[in-house]
DNA sequence: CTTCCGTCACTTTAGACAGCATGTC
DNA sequence: CTAAAGTGACGGAAG
């Protein structure tokens, strides 16, 4: 099928296509256009990764809003992926189109969402937005579902599954397109969604799979290759063979130690095919790698990406993980050890991928468990970049051949898993059933059951009595903590279930919150907060090691009175567990708005600056939504709240306060300010300018900035030196270790390991 | 005396969404 | 109920 024969599209599309260099459509696309995309018909596509699923969304999303006049929403799984897919649709603005992405930390520029044509965002962002009363809802016309099998996943599938069954019961007639990796059971979720199924694994470029043993890669073809190990390892082997023919390699291992000790051995290998221009750029990428933090994993990764190769993982921050995908992406990097943080992120393509481990630690099974199908294919979805390579080759490997002959069954020859709605977990549902009634979707007990009876679980099970029991369970739990009220199979949200649903927090959260401020009502101490919003389910758990159990009982007890609530028995197993591993996690955050340095943080708890920074944005997060609980409820500690909350989200001490607040002013130069004697706005707004240039090291742009921030009234630079007896910035810097806390609170915090 | 290598017991274990209001060095 | 790689301490052999 040609692309040019396509109608229903706005005008200059179909050029557009042609001229980017797609003239025919792809098997699975014109499928798609047969099964009535283009004419509003909903489609579930189940098709490999990279075969053109995009354009099968574009292809609905652009005839919606021809035909309809309406908006197109494209959910999807990720924040790293909203920004990647308003790059790819951005072209759409040359057609008068706005596309405008919103996911909880990025939200498009002062563009309401409601004025664009296209919104790209996140399940749980989309469910917000309900949840707040977006209207613009009512003006969908298409909603693009993409990685649509993750309703699978136990934690965030239930919240894609809901916002799904809201916006079709809430739009009549809306066209659905749902995106899926190839799965089993693609038929399950096209009846659910009432739409046409798309089911192909055709590929844009072949995929070989198979396993590597001894001396050999046997293929899923029946063929076999010398592969011979010599003195390397199998990977070694297996990623050498890929850069002599000019390739690159993607390594899944099962730890984020195994990845970085990985990338230091593939870094041997890739060193020897570097030419002098890639050393150079590869040197710049690794000055920007140490730039983004001077933590250990950042060092180790930039001596790693020296050499050509480089570790991913969730420690890392942000900015690394940036880095080393586009280096990836461009083959200046030339092999990549990951978790599997990759397989489902950005698309980084790969001429071959190595599945090194498929078992992984699973602490509910107490050993290793085997991936499942399903998720060992998507990493072997990364291999092989059309247009680049020849084709894409992705190799498990087997120690034996008892091995090899399980590999291939699992994994080579096997369908994936079918996918299953995670509905009926209680955590997912105690959410969704507050948000329901709250924002007056529902308003009866009969009503919610009817909305539960549309959603992919009812229609799996055979058992909806399940479903209903676990409803019950949380509506009771609803009910005794004053979320909401029950009258006569009537539902009603009470005030504080309405803020609970609209600040997106798990009621569980919400309730230990609020039971905690209650306790300690009045002037709670940062490090009390920290504890109480780690307790929370919405905070993940960090990992207490062998020793800290024994480290945080003595701090348990030392500060016990700081925290909120009742300390449980240290005989009540589990549950003290948890206090302490919550209070590992809010030492954290103390050790981070006492100024500590990122990688004394890093080396203390056992952390990458990617856990620090997500630790700090969720409890910025938490102490936000306590703050407005606090409101509420009328609990008198707002105040404390909102402090203790600027002191994490900024990592300042509390006598920076107030210079915080300045606009160019963060952590770093408003303790230089401070140390050069201004303590307020104030002191700022009436400073010598020559004084404030000086503290600020002599930045002249900067100057003039903060003073104006800070409403200086002559903050004009010209003609003014810095002020030789200020202290400059090299007294300052952030600390090794705080001094004494201002606050009289405590804080030894050189003394254990 | 230092360096290198092998053994062995011990330790540790993936990921990442949301609110709100704008901007670090 | 289940594993396995990495790490670091230790000791013996080689330099």
């Amino acid at each position: 099928m040609q692309i040019e024969d396509l109608s229903g599209l706005p005008d200059g599309v179909t050029e557009h296509f042609v001229s980017a260099g797609i003239e025919e459509l792809y098997p699975p696309q014109a499928a798609a256009v047969e099964a009535g995309v283009l004419s509003g018909e909903s489609v579930v596509a189940s098709v490999p990764t990279a075969s053109g699923k995009t354009l099968i969304a574009q292809l609905g999303m652009l005839s919606a809003i021809h035909e309809t006049d309406g908006m197109a929403l494209y959910i999807v799984p990720l924040r790293a992926l909203a920004s990647e897919k308003a790059a790819e649709f951005e072209a759409f603005e040359q057609f008068g189109l706005d596309v405008a992405v919103s996911t909880g930390n990025y939200e498009e520029d002062g563009d309401w969402l409601g004025n664009a044509d296209v919104v790209v965002a996140t399940s749980e962002k989309v469910d917000s937005l309900i949840r707040n009363g977006a209207d613009w809802i009512d003006d969908l016309a298409c909603v693009v579902a993409d990685e649509v099998h993750l309703v699978d996943d136990r934690g965030r599938g239930p919240t894609l599954e809901v916002t799904l069954a809201k916006l079709r019961s809430r739009v009549p007639n809306l066209q659905v397109v749902a995106l899926s990796a190839t799965i089993g059971n693609a038929d399950e979720i096209a009846d659910w969604l009432e739409a046409e199924l798309v089911d192909s694994d055709w590929r844009p470029i072949e995929l070989r799979t198979g396993v590597h043993y001894g001396d050999a890669l046997h293929l899923d073809d029946g063929s076999t290759t010398e592969l011979p190990t010599g003195s390397q390892d199998q990977t070694e082997a297996l990623v050498a063979d890929t850069i002599a023919a000019d390739g690159s390699a993607l390594v899944f291992v099962n730890s984020r130690r195994n990845a970085e000790a990985a990338a230091r051995r593939l870094g041997e290998v890739t060193e020897s095919a570097l030419s002098a221009a890639d050393r150079e750029a590869l040197q710049e990428v690794a000055d920007e790698i140490r730039a983004v933090s001077d933590t250990e994993t950042s060092e180790d990764l930039a001596a790693a990406v020296e050499q050509g190769a480089a570790f991913h993982h969730a420690g890392l921050a942000r900015g690394h993980r940036t880095l080393v995908e586009d280096a990836f992406r461009e083959r200046l990097i030339r092999a990549v050890s990951a978790t599997p943080t990759l397989a489902a992120g950005v698309n980084t393509p790969s001429r071959r991928v190595v599945v090194r481990d498929w078992r992984r630690y699973d602490g509910s099974t107490g050993g290793m468990a085997p991936l499942s199908t399903l998720e060992v294919h998507q990493m072997f979805g990364r291999a092989g970049r059309p247009g680049r390579d020849p084709h894409g080759e992705a190799v498990l490997l087997a120690k034996s051949h008892d091995e090899l002959e399980e590999l291939f069954d699992r994994y080579v020859y096997a369908d994936p898993e079918p996918v299953r709605s995670k509905l009926a977990a209680e955590p997912a549902l105690r959410s969704h059933v507050l948000s329901t009634v709250a924002t007056g979707f529902v308003h009866s007990h009969e009503g919610l059951l009817e909305f539960l009876g549309e959603t992919l679980y009812a229609s799996q099970t055979d058992d909806p009595s399940r479903l209903e029991a676990v409803t019950e369970d949380v509506l009771e739990y609803l009910d005794r903590n004053d979320f909401l009220v029950r009258e006569n199979g009537d539902l009603r949200a009470t005030p504080a279930g309405h803020l609970v649903s609209q600040l997106y927090l798990d009621p569980m959260s919400a309730a230990i919150i609020i039971d905690g401020l209650r306790a300690g009502e009045g002037s709670p101490s940062p490090l009390g907060l920290y504890h109480l919003v780690s307790r929370t389910p919405d905070m993940y758990e960090l990992y207490l090691k062998s020793g800290d159990e024994s480290t945080y009982t003595e701090i348990a007890y030392e500060r016990e009175r700081e925290l909120l609530g009742q300390t449980p028995s240290e005989f009540a197993e589990g549950e003290f567990e948890d206090w302490l591993s919550a209070l590992k996690t809010a030492k954290l955050l103390e050790d981070w708005a006492e100024e500590l340095d990122e990688d004394r943080i890093a080396e203390r708890y056992g952390v990458g600056p990617g856990d620090i920074r997500g630790k700090v944005e969720t409890a910025e997060w938490l102490l936000q939504a306590a703050e407005r609980l606090a409101g509420e409820l009328e609990i008198s500690s707002a105040s404390a709240i909102r402090e203790a909350r600027i002191r994490v989200e900024h990592g300042i001490r509390a006598d920076l306060l107030d210079l915080v607040g300045i606009r160019h002013v963060g952590r770093k130069r408003a303790r230089r300010l401070r140390e050069a004697g201004f303590e307020t706005r104030e002191d700022l707004r009436q400073a010598d300018p020559g004084r404030v240039l000086a503290a600020l090291s002599g930045r002249q742009k900067t100057t003039e900035k903060v003073l104006a921030s800070a409403g200086h009234p002559n903050p004009d630079l010209d003609g003014v030196e810095a002020d030789e007896d200020t202290p400059s910035s090299q007294h300052t810097s952030t600390r090794e270790d705080p001094p004494e806390n201002s606050q009289g609170t405590q804080a030894n915090l050189g003394e254990f390991e």
